[in-house]
DNA sequence: TTGCGTGCAAAGGTTTTGCATGGCA
DNA sequence: TGCCATGCAAAACCTTTGCACGCAA
């Protein structure tokens, strides 16, 4: 059933996307990549196997602006990420891991109070971290205040 | 400079932004309402006054799921949802809004101690909610496991 | 009357899909 | 050999843009 093939291509994209590690990658840049290397891929290869990666678990796909299109970031040891939470900076795109005991209780809560489980392979909380957050206080004029 | 004229579509399109209160809608779902109602108005029309009014701030703009296209609420003062969680329900699509003070300690919980400020606005917990959960039991079985 | 607003259709970009070919196992 | 994977191009999508006409002030 599982019949999966290792090519030439899926290789290359993989390790692309490993040696980026924390950068996120959008479906043309991988492309793009690939081509420059000497060894195109057509672009529905790479979303279909970026999508297929994305399932098994191994890429995780953000939605950071919208008619930017997708961005694709390899995930490394995706096991112990499916115990925590994850902060994405909007600012600069650092992926944090979060590994607190409160944040589990958060998990917990939604479960009973709220009949919702939460999946954290899935789940992804955006805003600024500390240094972005700096960063924009100064620049910033009324976007917090409604 | 602000030359704005008050037309019948503009009208409508406001007026069903508030009656749909904390709902999220499409820039489709708005042009959709106004040809039930009787009163169609172009796409593109929808999609420059939307825009329109997220640039005063009356109106938010989200991206769920790229995919998907925008998301549209009427900003009542502040009010919604910049101070709640999102869950959608990767099984039936679900978009459940959370409001719940333990859910506001979490943000500032991250805050404190992950110098992290979270945007509700752009975040969104996935998982199953309460109904698709119990489809799940005893169905599919080799699904997480990637 | 002035010039902003509207609507259609075409263009724009990203992602998906159909189908014949190519390649892994 | 049997299938899965690939690649091209076309289609599907959402959104933006160009342009002529309509309408508010």
């Amino acid at each position: 059933m599982a019949g999966e093939y290792k090519t030439r291509q899926r290789e290359q994209i993989l390790a692309f996307l490993m040696q980026c590690g924390d950068r996120h990658l959008s479906a043309e840049e991988v492309a793009a990549h690939m081509k420059e290397q000497g060894n195109p891929v057509g672009k529905s290869t790479v979303y279909r196997y970026l999508d297929k990666l994305v399932e098994q678990g191994l890429v995780r796909k953000y939605y950071l602006q919208a008619g930017q299109g997708a961005c694709y970031q390899y995930w490394e040891d995706g096991k112990s990420c499916r115990e925590h939470f994850h902060l994405k900076c909007t600012g600069c795109g650092k992926l944090i891991h979060v590994e607190c005991n409160y944040l589990d209780e958060v998990a917990l809560h939604l479960l009973e109070h709220h009949g919702f489980s939460v999946d954290n392979t899935k789940t992804v909380l955006y805003g600024f971290c500390k240094e972005c957050m700096e960063k924009r206080k100064g620049a910033d004029v009324c976007q917090e205040n409604g």
